[in-house]
RNA sequence: GGGAGUAUAGCUCAGCUGGUUCAGAGCGCCUGCCUUACAAGCAGGAGGUCACUGGUUCGAACCCUGUUACUCCCACCA
């Protein structure tokens, strides 16, 4: 069969993710096996694949497939989220593409087009995560609003709020304007911006004296009803007990004393607008100060007057109502200006919240809302972070969790949106009041309706609930652990294993998930939380849609395959590190891709001996000595390997995989190995080499699999040739229909570390410099490699073992131990082992010295730190006797070194 | 305003308990090679005052002071 000498990855990706499928080999059911479970982080149903979901995916998949070869049962449950806020845009987005307006729709056809519109578009990340060959559970696809999710959040709710844990307020929201709705205090993203301090006259009613007070927001004076001074600030105390006129409004306000304010700023002076910020809210209740509210949900200005509106504020509301809040702050501005009013404008920066969602600036809004109550349910998911049932990877996001958890308010989580889980609360009108009544569904609501207020008319609730209220219950809802809580399933799989997310939802999520673990389950929802990076671009900016910086993922496997990219992303994102990303570094992955699959043209070109007598008795030892090595090199490295596993160290233990195939196995072992041209190989090294290459494949198929799930397989079909009488029709024997239809890389057990003797290692290390010092003379005299050389060696301090390989890869004709210098000969070291290398042309003397005065002069200068620091009474007494020894050691090695190079000198002449 | 983190080669990063090979890796770069697996390759090579400062120590990239720069989180002084 011939194999192309480029790597394609595009087919073999397709046939292989096809078979896993096909095959069933993602799906797991419980059973004695030990479980590893990880949840996905559900992504939006509205979204597209972007480098972010790349990354997490990749790392999550290179865990699962891992644990899965570790033996383990293991489980990664797929889905989505119903995003209210966004996918209700697209909705809305869609309506009116089609001509329809949502506010002439009910809720319930608004209802049927969502989930037409979720049916068609929604989830096409899932089949794109395919592509990147995530090895979900795809059977166990789950949506936050399908029947068991949902009924699960309204079931929590009710629970919640029988608990007293979850309550209505009014209270001070962050509303969106433009999404209509409220959004909780981490959907708010506050961004720098350019604005204008303005500084307004407030005249003292009845007087011609004014005081001046600073605003960034001149519009809400129409919603103003008080002035602010602190009560020991000598400028105002004359202010006391007098009113203020409302500029602009005519409206008298009280001038209250209150140390909230603060001197410094402005000119110390503040209004109060009570129904529009946080803090003058606050002052509002403390002093009982009337609050008007002066938007419209949509924040347009709704004409609202206060209590016993003047008529200057009559007309002034009137001449505002309607207008957008932004151009009612310019015309308000050109308004004081004409009459006089401003004092002056300074440009100023400040923060100004926008939703997260939907980009607009946040008006702070009074309105009752739902709110769950977190200072018990913060406690105990604080708790087992600090006390490491949990472990972050890295750590230091254990400080920002902490924060927000000593810190934390009530979350509000209703929405004012109809695409998500309708708020199971009733109303009834009972006794002159209206009652609240929490139920499963509208059913039982009656039935409670008519038992204790004797009456059926009910309404429901038109919030939803936050999207984070579902996604909370993740990783129990996936196991219908919620409304089964002894079902099987959740018994098995929960706790999950690991949970890999990115920092940016850490208050969002990851909290909230171990809050409702330990709330419902008494326990943890997993076991270790990986924060994978921020991807960014190569100036170092977020990756956004707007900025358009973000490339195609889908375009890039197409480019690079999936494992190209997959080994890209991954070699250059430490835990918790951003990932600066550049499309070339997946370039690497390709290159490897590529690397590997020429290694296995290699291998299958190779003719196999058909008796030992085919093959040299030469080559046959250099082959023995080279497996030996590879196998302890192998060992060696997969320690390293599981280290970095244990320790969530992905891009270390891929770099080191990386090495151990390309360097170790391609660069030294093949070229060990390989027979000379048109001769064949003995049939145990290459039997060997299978294995070895076969292994190799297990190693990194977590961080690659479907370029070692092709190889695997073509090397299965090597093997198979070895063992059956006609191997030039392996294709019609039983067992090669066998291997392509049942077998798998990705049930294959991982290789785990065994000991390895460390001797062998050595003696190949001192064989390698070897060979690298006669390339280096070639190199340096201009000769070509094919040029053979003899090599003498002086004290050599190894077995020799490898002398036949130091012939074969550094085309030298003979290695020879000696007890004396060689003359007219060319020198390099390998640690204290002199090696010689006679020269048939002239050699450069001067040159040759020169380099040889250089390298003395280094060792004499290591002699001497070293001298130095054993000359040093405290360093003697002090350091331990190990590190005193080792020192010995260096002064005995450099004198050695020393004594050589000097004798080389003078070899020299 | 409060807190956290980072600073090591051109780039991205390792460097564990202070002590051989402590100054490393990959990529990139330079030189030479189309050597029949791979030019998406092979062989060889050059590159760093470990941000700056002071200290602790026999010994500091590593521990402590301070400075500077960048990043992130929290708060939201109008």
């Amino acid at each position: 069969m011939e194999l192309a000498s480029k790597y394609d990855p595009r087919s073999v990706e397709e046939k292989w993710y096809q078979f896993w499928v096909e095959k069933g080999l993602f799906h797991s059911e419980p059973d004695g096996r030990v479980p590893y479970t990880v949840v996905i982080p559900p992504p939006n149903v509205t979204g597209v694949l972007h480098m972010g979901h790349m990354l997490n995916n990749t790392i999550q998949d290179v865990l699962v497939r891992r644990a899965r070869m570790m033996g383990k049962n293991a489980c990664w449950v797929p889905g989505t989220d119903h995003a209210s806020i966004a996918t209700e845009a697209k909705v809305v987005k869609m309506l009116a593409e089609r001509g329809i307006d949502k506010r002439s729709l009910t809720r319930d056809e608004f209802m049927k087009y969502a989930w037409e519109w979720k049916e068609q578009y929604g989830g096409i990340i899932l089949k794109q995560l395919r592509k990147l060959g995530a090895s979900c559970d795809w059977e166990r696809t789950a949506f936050t609003m399908d029947p068991v999710r949902y009924e699960s959040v309204i079931r929590v709710f009710v629970d919640l709020y029988n608990k007293g844990l979850i309550y209505r307020g009014v209270r001070m929201v962050n509303w969106d304007p433009v999404a209509l709705t409220a959004v909780s205090d981490e959907e708010v993203i506050y961004k720098e911006s350019h604005g204008k301090l303005f500084y307004l006259k407030y005249f003292v009613e009845g007087e011609d004296r004014y005081i001046v007070v600073a605003t960034t927001r001149p519009e809400t004076i129409l919603g103003d009803t008080a002035v602010c001074v602190h009560p020991d600030d000598e400028r105002y105390t004359w202010l006391k007990g007098k009113r203020v006129v409302v500029p602009g409004v005519g409206r008298a306000v009280p001038v209250i004393m209150d140390e909230y304010v603060d001197r410094e700023f402005g000119t110390g002076a503040l209004k109060i607008t009570p129904a529009h910020d946080i803090n003058d809210y606050n002052i509002g209740m403390k002093y009982g100060l009337e609050s008007i509210d002066i938007f419209n949900d949509n924040g347009t200005l709704n004409g609202v007057l206060g209590s016993n509106p003047t008529e200057a504020e009559r007309q002034a509301a009137a001449r505002y109502a309607g207008m957008d809040r932004f151009a009612c702050r310019k015309q308000i501005m050109r308004d004081l200006e004409e009459q006089g009013l401003v004092e002056k404008i300074e440009d100023y920066t400040n923060n100004v919240g926008h939703s997260e969602r939907t980009d607009a600036v946040i008006e702070p809004k009074l309105s009752a809302q739902w709110f769950v109550k977190m200072e018990g349910l913060a406690a105990k998911a604080l708790e087992v972070v600090e006390n490491d049932t949990i472990q972050f990877h890295p750590a230091k996001f254990k400080n920002t969790y902490r924060h927000w958890l000593e810190n934390i308010k009530d979350w509000c989580i209703s929405r004012q949106l109809w695409w998500g889980q309708r708020i199971p609360a009733w109303y009834v009108e009972a006794n002159g009041r209206v009652e609240t009544i929490v139920a499963l569904n509208e059913d039982e609501a009656k039935k409670i309706a008519i038992e204790k207020y004797g009456t059926d008319a009910i309404r429901q609730d038109e919030d939803v609930l936050d999207t984070w209220f579902s996604s909370w219950l993740w990783p129990l809802s996936l196991f219908d652990g919620i409304r089964n809580p002894d079902n099987d399933e959740i018994r098995y799989y929960y706790p999950t294993a690991d949970l890999i997310t990115a920092p940016d939802i850490i208050f969002f999520w990851v909290a909230r998930m171990i809050m409702a673990g330990e709330e419902y389950r008494g326990q943890v929802p997993f076991r270790n939380v990986y924060f994978t990076g921020i991807v960014r671009d190569k100036l170092g900016r977020k990756m956004s849609k707007q900025l358009g910086n973000s490339p195609d993922p889908i375009e890039l496997i197409d480019k690079y395959g999936a494992d190209g990219v997959r080994m890209g992303m991954l070699l250059t994102a430490p835990a918790g590190n951003d990932l600066p990303f550049d499309e070339s570094i997946c370039e690497q992955g390709r290159n490897f891709s590529n690397k590997i699959w020429n290694a296995l043209r290699l291998v299958c070109g190779w003719k196999v001996a058909a008796d030992e007598a085919a093959t040299t008795s030469e080559q046959v030892a250099v082959n023995e000595v080279a497996v030996q090595w590879m196998e302890q090199r192998m060992a060696q490295v997969l320690e390293e390997i599981e280290r970095d596993f244990d320790q969530y160290r992905l891009s270390e233990a891929l770099m080191a995989s990386y090495k151990l195939v390309w360097d170790d196995f391609c660069s030294w072992y093949l070229e060990m190995v390989k027979p000379a041209h048109g001769e064949p190989i003995d049939r145990i090294t290459y039997e060997s080499t299978i294995s070895i290459f076969s292994r190799l494949m297990l190693i990194l198929h977590p961080f690659m699999p479907f370029v070692t799930e092709e190889i695997w397989h073509q090397l299965q079909v090597e093997n198979l040739k070895l063992r059956i009488s006609n191997p030039d029709e392996v294709e019609s024997h039983p067992q090669y229909a066998m291997l392509n239809s049942q077998f798998s890389i990705m049930n294959q057990h991982m290789p785990r570390s065994v000991f390895y003797d460390e001797r062998t290692l050595a003696d190949f290390d001192a064989a390698r410099d070897m060979i690298a010092g006669v390339r280096n003379l070639r190199s340096s005299k201009g000769l070509s490699p094919k040029e053979q050389m003899d090599l003498y060696v002086k004290d050599r301090t190894d077995s020799g073992r490898f002398d036949g390989v130091v012939r074969k890869l550094g085309n030298v004709g003979k290695v020879e131990n000696v007890d004396s210098k060689v003359d007219g000969a060319l020198s390099f070291m390998v640690g204290t082992t002199e090696c010689y290398v006679p020269m048939s042309q002239n050699i450069d003397v001067e040159a040759e010295r020169a380099k040889l005065e250089a390298d003395l002069a280094y060792a004499e200068g290591f002699l001497a730190s070293v001298m130095k620091k054993l000359g040093n009474e405290k360093f003697v007494n002090g350091a331990p006797a190990a590190v005193i020894e080792k020192e010995r050691n260096k002064q005995r090695d450099a004198e050695t070194k020393i004594a050589a190079l000097k004798a080389q000198l003078e070899a020299l002449g």
